[in-house]
RNA sequence: GGGGCGGUAGCUCAAUUGGUUAGAGUACCGGCCUGUCACGCCGGUGGUUGCGGGUUCGAGUCCCGUCCGCCUCGCCA
């Protein structure tokens, strides 16, 4: 009898919903006198009385004022209008019209406004917890964006990121398709692979005791996708890393990852360069030019990283030979051990901002990279003064031309290894320019970094390391020393480097197996471990290879470049926090015992308390 | 795993040396206002000071532990 009982009963929503007409952002002048349905959330009210009432309503496009009126509204609106509160969501049907009391020049719909004639409240909302305000949304904790997510992106700023990373893959699918690329996906379950990053696991039910892994990157598969024939792959993918997050890395990240065939390093690279031309041009109107590249062997001299900023000098310069004839000891010891070396920034005009507590500070700063501190000086008119100036008044002339000095300069120096000591002057350089405030607005420096070295050596494992990954091709005119001199071998991968932040990395790949072979072997890699792990890649270099290459982008940080942010959570609509959790849908969670048996996997973690 | 900063009303913050009933703005509720536009005015509801222990006559404040968030080193082929 229920059945009857719900027939009965009048239909709870007597209006039939209004239908859409306009989106909200995007009436104008031109528009006045249409009769329009517009839907959204009301951003704002303004009760002025019984008779007139104002709320601005927002849609994904913007906002628009809509006039509640006693003398043209219906009376059954005004009492819904009156009724309205920050967040609920409204259709609207009325007339627009020029604004009676003026425009409003901060709103690009500020010239007219809707006269509601009838509303229909489709949802009345609880009172928000934040409010999607631009204007506030610095003021409100990110943890209460991110609990409340849905709010959050409510927002204009929000929303226009979101537009912006669309726009962005969907010219990425543009360009890539009109260059004969073609959109394959690859698989999500897939074999671990050693080497990399910590690996996301999965058991595999059907197999008790094994596992997948969620891939790193599709790197083997879009090799394979060559050996298949496919000639040029893109795809916009998921890659997973179990690994710290970082304010502009996340364990769950976006690449356009592409592979071409027939293709050298230079390829790559214009097709690359093309691609990043275009996005600058169509969503920012810029026009970035020729990008330089830059070795990797210079990087680090000159800026102590392999991903210079090069929107400001600061370059650091060696003045190892000079340093060792002072009388500094903590120079002297760093000369004297292996590989010593003694580096130096010039800081144009700083003398005024290297107090004590600032030089101090750098000093703290440089022990993170494993330096024992920052030394400091000062040019002036009588010469070096405070931090080391005693010491270097043997070679004080000397030092003066090399670096270039001008009074009013301060000087920072670091000794250690040169490996240390690159690493640590680098690091403080760009923070010095941020201290200092010397990097200038609005540039968009990009640079190719070239010839970096197949391998470095890690003294814990005794072994060498892929720098790069270990399907890397040497460069062509290296694959001579490959054996000879493996710490010497220059490979052909190239990073693409924006404003001193890595944005793209690939490489021309081992398409021969002996070659391949050789690698994993100086990686330390048996041929039976090679063969157990990679034995379908190696299988398939036998069996026709093109030369092939490719290189992946990761969308995240271009997207962050783009719209100027520097946390990466802002451009992912769901991100998680830095210590890998969801805090709207509270993941990662428990799962019932019955998945753990039916996936046989047994938990060694103290159960919460 | 290490270092740093933070957690007080739904939200953003304040609270003197450890001392009265933990305040303000905003949101929300009620009232007033016919041209506002982050409207304005009047009134009101709203608190386990992240959680647990300790010191003390007395703890938001001091100590220990723990959880959460952010930055960072390690890590990220």
């Amino acid at each position: 009898m229920l059945w009857l009982l719900e027939i009965a009963l009048p239909c709870r929503r007597i209006t039939t919903m209004l239908k859409r007409t306009h989106m909200c952002g995007t009436l104008r002048s031109e528009d006045q006198g249409r009769e329009v349905v517009v839907c959204g959330w009301v951003n704002t009210y303004r009760d002025h009385s019984s008779g007139l009432v104002f709320i601005d309503l927002r849609d994904r496009e913007g906002l628009v004022q809509v006039v509640f009126d006693a003398d043209d509204s219906e009376a059954s609106a005004m009492e819904v209008g009156r009724a309205l509160r920050r967040e609920d969501v409204v259709a609207i049907s009325g007339t627009v019209r020029a604004r009676a009391g003026g425009a409003n020049p901060k709103l690009a719909t500020g010239e007219i406004e809707v006269l509601a004639r009838s509303v229909e409240l489709l949802a009345k909302t609880e009172p928000p917890p934040i409010l999607p305000d631009d204007h506030e949304a610095d003021r409100i904790s990110e943890e209460n964006r991110l609990k409340h997510r849905y709010i959050d992106l409510r927002r204009p700023r929000m929303q226009s990121i979101l537009r912006t990373r669309s726009q962005v893959t969907k010219l990425a699918r543009d360009y890539f398709m009109d260059h004969g690329f073609l959109e394959i996906e690859t698989p999500l379950l897939i074999k671990t692979t050693p080497e990399g990053a910590r690996d996301f696991i999965v058991p595999a039910r059907l197999h008790p005791g094994m596992w997948y892994a969620l891939p790193q990157s599709p790197q083997l598969f879009k090799q394979i996708l060559m050996v298949a024939g496919c000639d040029r792959y893109i795809q916009i993918c998921k890659c997973l890393r179990d690994e710290d997050p970082r304010a502009d890395r996340q364990a769950e990240f976006t690449q356009i990852d592409l592979e071409m065939s027939f293709v050298d390093r230079d390829d790559v690279i214009e097709m690359m360069s093309g691609f990043a031309r275009r996005l600058w041009k169509e969503l920012l109107d810029v026009e970035i030019g020729e990008i330089p590249t830059m070795t990797y062997a210079e990087a680090m001299e000159r800026y102590g990283i392999d991903r210079p900023d090069t929107r400001y000098g600061l370059e650091l310069q060696d003045i190892s030979e000079l340093c060792g004839r002072t009388d500094f000891r903590v120079f002297k010891d760093a000369l004297a051990g292996e590989h010593g070396c003694v580096k130096a920034i010039r800081v144009p005009g700083a003398a005024e901002r290297f107090s004590r507590k600032v030089t101090d500070g750098y000093t703290e700063f440089v022990r993170d990279f494993g330096a024992g501190g920052a030394p400091t000086t000062k040019l002036t008119a009588n010469g070096f003064e405070t931090g080391v100036a005693k010491f270097l008044e043997p070679i004080a002339d000397e030092l003066i031309a090399e670096l270039g000095l001008e009074v009013g300069d301060a000087v920072v120096f670091a000794s250690d290894t040169r490996t240390i000591a690159t690493r640590a002057l680098g690091e403080l350089r760009q923070k010095i320019a941020q201290d200092l405030d010397l990097i200038p607005e609005g540039c968009w420096n990009f640079v190719w970094v070239i010839d970096f070295p197949m391998f470095e050596r890690d003294e814990e494992k005794g072994r060498w390391v892929a720098l790069h990954h270990p399907f890397t091709s040497p460069n062509p005119d290296q694959f001579d020393i490959l054996e000879s001199d493996p710490g010497g071998c220059l490979s052909a991968g190239y990073d693409l480097v924006l404003n001193g932040s890595e944005i793209g990395g690939g490489s021309i790949r081992i398409h021969d197996q002996s070659v391949q072979e050789t690698v994993f072997k100086l990686l330390g890699l048996t041929q039976a471990d090679a063969e157990m792990k990679f034995g379908f890649l190696l299988s398939a270099l036998r069996h026709g290879a093109p030369p092939h290459g490719g290189i992946a982008f990761g969308l995240d940080r271009l997207v962050m470049h783009l719209v100027g942010t520097d946390n990466i959570r802002d451009v992912i609509a769901f991100p998680k926090t830095q210590s890998g959790g969801d805090l709207m849908t509270d993941a990662p969670g428990p799962v019932d015992e019955e998945q753990l048996v039916e996936t046989h996997v047994r938990s060694t973690a103290e159960p919460p308390a």
